[in-house]
DNA sequence: TATTATACTGTATATATATTCAGTATTTAT
DNA sequence: ATAAATACTGAATATATATACAGTATAATA
C-alpha cells in the first residue's frame, strides 16, 4: 500500500462517512459537496489515485461502485438480535418457544454458519463435547443434518441436545458426550419426533 | 415490523448479499437479474413494498439509494475488533502482529467483563471444564486473579491455559482440567513465572 | 530539464438508473 | 362483492451519474 495523500486521506474518509450515514457509497458530486470542490472531476481524479495506490476499487461504468479495500468489515458488518432459549427443566427439558430470557447482539456472520437463535443448555449431556451447563448454543434452524452433528430434537414434549446417528430407514440414535447419560433410540414410527437444529457454534459467558 | 412474505425476503436476502459482495446496494436491474425477474418494476415494487412494511429506506431520486434498517449498529453498542492470537506451545500470546491468526469483530461487552484478545486454545488440558482444541477463549489481560480462576499463564517461554490455585506466599498450582495432564507446580523463588490474563468467556465455531 | 503526480475549475455527454404508466393474474382481507 | 395487496411483464422517460476533454498551477521526481 503507497503513501497517501493528506487530500486524498479526506477523500478517503468521506467516503467512509457517508457509508456509515447513508449505507451506500457517494457519488462524485457528493464528495464535492462534502469537501467543498466545485467540479466533479476533482473528486474522480482523487478516486482514481486512491485506486491505484489501492486503498479502493471503483467499479467502472457503476454508479457508486466504489468499494473501500482492506476495511472489510466492522462498518460493513451486519449486526443483529439474536435471542437467548432457555431450556427448561433439570431432568426433562423442554423448548418454551415463547420464552426468550433475553436476547444477544452479535454480528450476522459470527459462526461459520448462519444461525437463528441461542439455546441455554441445562445439565451435562454433552459435557465431553465441551458443552457445559448454561453454554449457549447457537442454533441453525435446519432438518439438514449428517450423522455426528450436534442437534436439538424434540421428541413429543420434550427438548434435548445430543449427537445425532442415523441406525436406520426408521431408527434415530441420540448420543449423549456424557458416560453418566445413556442414549436415546428413536423408533419414527411410533414416537413424535422432529430436529429443531444444529449447533453451529457456542458461546460461554463466565 | 408488519409480516414479511417470501418473495419480499428473497429481495431483502439479495439486497444484503449484493452489499456483502460489492460494498455497494443494487440497482432494480440488478435485483431482476439476481432473482430472474424480467422487469425492473418487478424490483421496484416489492421495494416499495418492504420500504412500506419498514425493512429498507429508499433515498428518491438517487441510485442505489436503499438501506437496510435495523441492520445497523445499535448506537448504545460498541463494536471492535478483537485479535485471534494462536497459542503455541513454546511461545507467548502477545499481541504483537505476527502472531495475529485473524481479527473477530465484536460487540464490546460481549462477555461479562472486558477483554482484550481471543486465544486459541491448543490440545486438551482443559477438557473437563469445557474447553477444547481450536476454542477461542476471550483473554483479559490482568493480574487480579483469585484461586479458581481459568488463567492464561507464562512460565519462562511456555504458555499454558490453567485453574490458578495459590497454594502459599511462593508457591502456585497450576490445574488441568483433564485427568490424563498433570498440574504444574510453580515456585516463585526459582521460576520466571506470569500470568498474562484470566478467561472470561469462550467461543466455539464449528 | 523534462516528466510525472498532485490539485483543482469548467463544460459536455453517453449511459446507468429510478420511476412512472399500462397491463394481467392471483390471493387476501373487508 | 369489492377493495387492496401480491406478483409479475413490458415499454418509456427524465435525470442522476460516470467520465472524458480542455485548461491552470504547483510540487516532486528522474
Amino acid at each position: 500500500m503507497k503513501e497517501i495523500t493528506s487530500q486524498q486521506q479526506r477523500v478517503l474518509d468521506c467516503i467512509q462517512v457517508y457509508l456509515n450515514k447513508t449505507g451506500f457509497p457517494p457519488t462524485r458530486a457528493d464528495i464535492c459537496k462534502e469537501l467543498g470542490f466545485k467540479s466533479p472531476n476533482s473528486a474522480e481524479s482523487h478516486l482514481r489515485a486512491l485506486e491505484k495506490k489501492g486503498f479502493i476499487s471503483i467499479e467502472s461504468g457503476t454508479s457508486r461502485g466504489i468499494s473501500i479495500i482492506g476495511s472489510s468489515s466492522p462498518d460493513n458488518e451486519i449486526y443483529d438480535e439474536y435471542p437467548v432459549i432457555g431450556l427448561v427443566a433439570a431432568g426433562s427439558p423442554t423448548l418454551a418457544t415463547e420464552n426468550i430470557e433475553n436476547k444477544i447482539n452479535c454480528p450476522n456472520g459470527f459462526f461459520d454458519s448462519q444461525f437463528d437463535y441461542f439455546l441455554k443448555v441445562k445439565g451435562l449431556s454433552m459435557k465431553d463435547a465441551g458443552i457445559m451447563e448454561d453454554d449457549l448454543v447457537a442454533v441453525k434452524k435446519t432438518s439438514d443434518i449428517k450423522n455426528g452433528d450436534i442437534v436439538i430434537a424434540r421428541i413429543d414434549d420434550e427438548v434435548t441436545i445430543k449427537y445425532f446417528n442415523r441406525k436406520s430407514e426408521k431408527v434415530i440414535e441420540l448420543e449423549a458426550a456424557n458416560e453418566d447419560y445413556k442414549n436415546i433410540i428413536v423408533d419414527l414410527e411410533n414416537e413424535d419426533f422432529a430436529i429443531e437444529g444444529r449447533s453451529v457454534g457456542l458461546l460461554r459467558k463466565n
